[in-house]
DNA sequence: AGCTCAGATGGCAGCGCTGTCAATCAGCTT
DNA sequence: AAGCTGATTGACAGCGCTGCCATCTGAGCT
């Protein structure tokens, strides 16, 4: 032996287990990935010699003679409210997939993306990537990825890919079904705060507003429509510019919790009554929604479980068969109203 | 060549570089990992060569060689509001180093933890794991990481330990300096939100308003300190509780923003105006604490700072040498107050 | 000139696994 | 009984690097 081992580090070698159990290591191998031709009784017994000594195969040397990595990386551009609650139900698929989280924020607008993408590829062999918009649409990515052959799953993309799988949810039938409710309630003058242009949620949940809108035979007042950038500051802007209207609007649909909690400030400051003289509601059901008063109607994202499923994708790519399943797996996941007390009739006077 | 490399995947071997610059496969190592003694001239080749085949070395490879592993990981039990910050500061300065995070969610709870971490702990050989609150405090995970030769660094942990790294912020007397603010502006009556039972954060902030109390001569009502969990809804509960006493406290501080956000919402449902007849504060500077209205006065925690330092610590760690630098480092970060609407003179009447 | 010595470089084995292929064996067939 | 089959197991090389040690070079010295 040239190199002691550590004391005390990492564990005993599959060669020592082999020896405990009396066979030859390249049996241990197969036993430990699970491969067919092991007779039961010589699977138990190595089983228990790994048991006894605590044995856990290196995944180092398992990726370097497999070609594999067990990583997969998770890309993202701005840490967000949300991501804690994404890569949870991520790491929880990994998990049972043997596979190990990696996260690296990549930054979207900057000129080495490409290079920090092919050190990372190049480093880490990573066996799959989930990519968080909005590195989700840019084509740089995609391509780089794609010329390393490494699958990748793409979150909510704007422009779905012929050969990328993706993960997102339908906004637009949310919004939509959001906004006859507030129609349903004698709504007429409602206001839409869209959120940052260019992203596929800002177009997704607008076009859901204007789809209930025609479909009740309503014009859209483009007074009452305001870009925001999906944060408070910019939201407590709109909302002003809106509640300034006259008639003024008896609702508002923000496209996310943070700019309608920026709306309720706003009418709080402009001394309108919530929410009898205004409904808001919001997206997201962070946390902040239930955390203002009056309590938010919102959309719930089910994050965690865009999170689970985009892993799941990741391990059912099979390098050496096809590849992606054909089609191409593409999951719209469920969103779910979620109906609180910013929400009242439209007012009688209006 | 036995198994052909797939095509496309990953990039050029240490060989081909040695080749093209025209030295050793060994030289080529020595650049990659800056040992001196290699030409400036070699060396200026080596990199050369490298950039010119795009060569990223093998992670799985270098570590297998090397008795390394780059790898950091990142356990927390529960994902929050402060995580992804925290983690964007932690992979920040791993990249500086040429590490990698691996995030784990570990329950802290469970009865597997052992199990989990030896396993973890076994296939990766981290060269460091940071541990966020409650796991920062539990003997087992401190003794099993201890002995599989492995440097833990404790976020903001209960118990310092001897020979344990940790960074964290001076809770105490940023509560202390808030309460003082407090009592400048005339409050006597003073409410206090504790947080979750057993958090270090929860005593630390609750002795530096006793510290306070106590510097101005006050006592503390009974009445007035309650127990939440940090979460919004048992704050309800609090605020309510204190908001019935006689005569009502005219400010409230809370252990978090959640917490202080809780105490808003109360006080509006139960008439109280804010924040004239009420102030109250938060601790986090979370995101809700500018998204509630009046915008709340709290303490920033330099989250994104505690992860940079924690991965810091990590990569001073000097496995070869005497481990970790004595005396162990201990980091304490500032915090900042935040002052804004929430807080107002006491009133005159009370 | 002959010597030493530090600096620079290369050779080689091996880190801990897995892919390939060969060997062995029991159970059948004809 | 020889031959064939499929199931089970093992031998061995090698994945892409780095640690150790040998070698070589030229400067500095006596």
């Amino acid at each position: 032996m040239r190199r002691a081992a550590a004391p005390g580090r990492g564990s005993a070698t599959i060669e020592v287990v082999a020896a405990q159990a009396g066979v030859s290591p390249k049996t241990v191998s197969r036993v430990i990935n699970d491969e067919r031709g092991v007779r039961a009784e010589t699977r138990d017994r190595v089983r228990r010699a790994i048991q006894q000594l605590d044995y856990h195969p290196n995944l180092a040397a398992r990726g370097l003679a497999g070609d594999r990595s067990f990583l997969v990386g998770l890309f993202y551009d701005q840490p967000g409210d949300y991501l804690s609650e994404f890569q949870t139900g991520a790491v929880q698929r990994c998990r049972e997939s043997n596979l190990h989280l990696m996260i690296e924020p990549l930054a979207a607008a900057s000129a080495e993306l490409e290079r920090d993408l092919r050190t990372l590829v190049g480093q880490l062999r990573l066996e799959g990537v989930i990519l968080l918009p909005p590195l989700s649409d840019l084509p740089v990515v995609h391509a780089t990825l794609a010329a390393a052959g490494i699958p990748a799953v793409h979150i909510a993309p704007m422009h779905e890919q012929d050969d990328a799988p993706s993960v997102d949810t339908d906004d637009r039938a949310a919004v939509r079904q959001l906004t006859t409710e507030l129609l349903r309630r004698g709504h007429r003058r409602i206001g839409f705060m869209r959120g940052r242009s260019g992203h596929w949620a800002t177009e997704q949940r607008y076009l859901g507003f204007a789809d209930a809108m025609q479909a009740t035979g309503l014009d859209i007042d483009p007074q009452l429509v305001q870009t925001g950038n999906f944060e408070f500051a910019e939201g407590l802007q709109c909302a002003r510019r809106m509640l300034s209207a006259r008639p003024r609007p008896t609702a508002i649909i923000a496209s996310n919790d943070d700019m309608a909690a920026a709306a309720l400030s706003a009418a709080r400051q402009m001394r309108v009554a919530l929410p009898r003289q205004l409904s808001v509601v919001g997206f997201d059901d962070a946390p902040v929604a239930s955390m203002v008063w009056p309590r938010l109607t919102t959309i719930r994202q089910p994050v965690r479980a865009i999170g689970r499923v985009a892993a799941e994708l990741i391990s059912e790519y099979q390098p050496h068969r096809h590849g992606w399943p054909r089609p191409v797996p593409r999951r719209h996941l469920p969103l779910e109203l979620v109906l609180r007390d910013s929400v009242a009739p439209a007012p009688e006077d209006s």
